[in-house]
RNA sequence: CGGAGUGUAGCGCAGCCUGGUAGCGCACCUGCUUCGGGAGCAGGGGGCCGCAGGUUCAAAUCCUGCCACUCCGACCA
């Protein structure tokens, strides 16, 4: 992509509405644009790096034996009364009605909506297990919406919900999401802990909540040592087996969000060369909440006897667009973003310092050319400016390599190649930059 | 919803107290010179001063009401 045929508006100076330093670089980035309380544009680079995300949590999902559907933003009212939820909901919950006087909403989760879809075509045990997920647009009238896309009133998010005959086999799903999510966060550069939660307005008693550790989170979160050192399953895990030896490691240890934190306990549990006291971003949680809308809803099965059963239901959300702000949490300097490679919206940044110049236009517009052919996403600076400005718009958006082709080094046939993150920067023969680049590449 | 604050060009701000032709920096356009870490000079375009009402010969400025946005608290992917 030639950066003067694209659309990247970057801002020198800091709008002043932003107040946390994710909010700050995705404006200044030029990746969002504010347009209400809450409410954002996703500009092309914003957009990449969701894109991004979102096929990171797919495969995920897809791998944990999930199955995509796509549900409405805008759902009837009536469902939601069938629960017993419209009235609960409150002030959160954006009401509309159609032009036939009709209540609808703007769905804030969809447990009854695709409680609904289960119902209407499955009614054997025979069936199950089934866990049905979309990643679609959510709209919560927050009280206060603040800090950008971490908490935004319209925000995207993926959204599970597992069926199941029984407590055991809904306990085994679970699970699965449990380890699928382990998985996601972690393919993304992510250190998330999973951390026993309450279960707030979607009901049940199983529920555990997973927080991206960062600096400057929101929450303060107070854990073991040791359980920042477990591994993360691979990716050959077979979701089909018993999973929770996988999982006994990360419940095991002692983790908590400060509303939740017992100050004796810690000390008693934790040594005192372990404990850990540091902040973190929520992403993403899970519920096993029983029979709460199978009930209501009557949503049963039958049952290998040819009894009917309500179904034992689990719903797994994780805040897409939230995660594009904690990742830069988690990662940024005082130059800008540091995406890690896995989201990052393109792998190269190439800078070509004097345009104009033949030797430097050839050489810089062939790399283009071999690295776009080869898969690799490259963002191609060719605007006539001077060599800081290009710099500092490499740095503050943050791509995993810059490759810099410049007059001095072409005579030599020579590029610089820097990678953003370590600020490591090497010289290679133009020949070499696209071996080096395609052998690094791996998200 | 309680408390605090801010609305003036795309972004950052001054002007308001003490009413009198709407300004500065960045960004943008034109030209020339520059060019390996946010260039210099010259010229130029862009504003219902958040909205409505009032006071006044005259309102960005004073008064009243409303709206929007931000921050702190209680709630949340």
């Amino acid at each position: 992509m030639h950066l003067s045929r694209y659309f990247l508006p970057i801002l020198r100076e800091t709008p002043k509405e932003a107040e946390i330093v994710s909010h700050r670089l995705m404006l200044r980035a030029g990746l969002i644009r504010q347009q209400a309380a809450g409410i954002y544009s996703w500009l092309p680079l914003g957009k990449r790096v969701m894109a991004n995300i979102e096929r990171i949590v797919r495969e995920e999902q897809d791998r944990a034996g999930a199955i995509e559907i796509l549900m409405p933003t805008i759902q009837p009212a009536d469902l939601w009364r069938e629960s017993g939820r419209y009235d609960d909901y409150g002030k959160e919950m954006l009401r509309i009605g159609d032009r036939h006087g009709r209540d609808m909403l703007f769905g804030p989760t969809n447990e009854e909506m695709v409680t609904d879809i289960f119902r209407t075509y499955v009614s054997s045990y025979r069936a199950l297990p089934l866990n049905l997920y979309h990643i679609q647009w959510k709209f919560r009238d927050e009280v206060r919406p603040r800090f950008g896309v971490m908490r935004g009133r319209e925000f995207l998010m993926k959204d599970a919900y597992s069926f199941d005959v029984d407590d055991e086999g809904a306990r085994r799903s679970y699970n699965r999401m449990f380890v699928a999510y382990l998985r996601t966060f972690s393919r993304m550069g992510l250190t998330a802990i999973p951390m026993r939660a309450e279960t707030g307005p979607i009901g049940g008693q199983l529920s555990h909540e997973f927080l991206v550790l960062a600096e400057t989170g929101e929450s303060g979160v107070y854990c073991d040592a040791n359980i920042l050192q477990l591994k993360v399953p691979g990716e050959d895990v077979d979701y089909d087996r018993d999973l929770r030896p996988l999982i006994e490691p990360w419940t095991s240890y002692y983790a908590a969000t400060e509303d939740v934190h017992e100050v004796e306990r810690f000390e008693r549990e934790v040594p005192a060369g372990r404990q850990v006291a540091t902040r973190g971003i929520e992403v993403g949680q899970i519920f096993n909440f029983g029979t709460k809308y199978s009930l209501p809803m009557k949503t049963t099965v039958l049952g290998p006897n040819g009894v009917e059963r309500p179904i034992h239901g689990g719903s797994y959300g994780i805040g897409v667009s939230r995660l594009v702000g904690a990742i830069i949490e988690a990662s940024h300097d005082d130059a800008g973003i540091v995406w890690p490679d896995s989201v990052a919206p393109f792998a190269v940044g190439l800078i070509n310092l004097k345009v104009g110049d033949p030797a430097v236009d050839a050489a810089a517009g062939g790399l283009h050319d071999s690295l776009t052919k080869a898969g690799i996403s490259v963002l191609y600076d060719d605007l006539d400016q001077r060599a800081g400005a290009k710099f500092a718009t490499m740095d503050l958006i943050g791509l995993p390599w810059q490759v810099i082709v410049g007059p001095r080094g072409i005579e030599q046939g020579e590029v610089e190649i820097k990678r953003r993150a370590t600020g490591a920067r090497e010289t290679l023969g133009l020949d070499a930059v696209m071996n080096r680049l395609a052998g690094e590449r791996k998200p």
